[in-house]
DNA sequence: AAGTTTATTGACTCGTCAATCAACAAAAAG
DNA sequence: CTTTTTGTTGATTGACGAGTCAATAAACTT
């Protein structure tokens, strides 16, 4: 029962905090989504600080599987490999409710929370290394700054398409990361 | 009185908010910050939620000023004035924990709150606007796209330097965006 | 001076919620 | 079949907090 009863709680709790918007959710909302009592709710997880990082893991789980399938299936060339990646972390799945909502206060969390600080840190670690493997073949030494760079383009375009007025677009989201490699490749082309 | 009073609680929201690292903060340690009763919070401002739109407002008027001097003590040319609009951004004060504290919190909020989207939405056309002027003499005809991404970078960059294990380093922001910029310039000599 | 508006607060209402606990059920172990 | 372990909940506790209100004081108006 645990492992179900826990899995149930963590997809509850992003759905929640989704609906809200905020982390402002209560143990009793996200249980009786869940089916169950919120003393069950106590019983798993001791506390709701302890769901709300159960349910950051989740979704970094999430973002990563979906990352290494896109790459799985991408050839072999840096060039596919990288452009797998952007499209990936703008695939529309990330821009529902609940994901942009679970993201935004992962990051509000993780300002008090070291253990939410360190899960981040350790996104942010592999986004870097994977597009540093892209990268090197195509910029040699500057991949390092690059992909830096890179890595917080992504952030920076999914926060503004996430939170801009109207429905998100995840094609343009990606083109304009893809313009920006373009550019860092040298040819100004826009393709 | 009024609008002293207002002033004060909108500097102490601000100031909670970053202790708090959200926006869960009670009117009353707000208002005892400020230095009056909890009652009096609420007769100048209706109720908790005007108290952070007007704590937005604040924050994002104060970023105006300091683009705006930014611009003034700029000289003409237009390499000049974005660099000068990127050290803004990433101005030590920027990087105050009250500071990240409330964009982060703002983006949260902006998430629910319509008029909390559209004060965020203002920002960013400011933004871009400021952006466009400088760049429109540099790259023509990609003016709009590039503007787009460099918002959108300005942003990402802010997120991980002000979430990062130990201290941000405005410098190495700046230089991150200034790097773009070299890029989209044409220039893959990094300085 | 009497009246009116503004400033200010302590006390209160009404609600909420995290966390605990005792109790019950049901399965596993012996 | 009885004991222990696991699953489960309703009820309760104890605390906190947003917003209201009546009352007091102080400052202007006429």
């Amino acid at each position: 029962m645990e492992p179900i009863r826990k899995a149930a709680l963590v997809k509850a709790t992003i759905v929640e905090i989704g609906r809200a918007g905020s982390l402002d959710v209560t143990v009793s909302q996200i249980a009786k989504r869940a089916g169950m009592s919120s003393a069950l709710a106590h019983h798993y997880f001791g506390a709701k600080e302890d769901m709300f990082l159960a349910a950051m893991r989740h979704i970094l789980s999430l973002y990563g599987a979906e990352v290494r399938g896109a790459l799985a299936a991408a050839g072999e060339g840096p060039e596919a490999r990288l452009h797998a990646i952007v499209r990936a972390s703008f695939s529309p799945g990330n821009f529902r409710r609940e994901a942009v909502g679970a993201w935004l206060n992962f990051y509000v969390l993780a300002q008090t929370v070291p253990e939410a600080r360190r899960l981040l840190a350790v996104y942010q670690r592999r986004l870097r290394s994977n597009l540093l493997a892209c990268l090197r073949p195509l910029v040699a030494g500057r991949a390092e700054t690059v992909a830096a760079s890179l890595g917080a383009l992504i952030d920076g375009v999914y926060l503004r398409e996430a939170l801009k007025e109207g429905q998100p677009d995840s094609a343009a989201a990606v083109a304009a990361v893809v313009d920006f490699v373009a550019a860092e490749l040298g040819k100004t082309q826009t393709k």
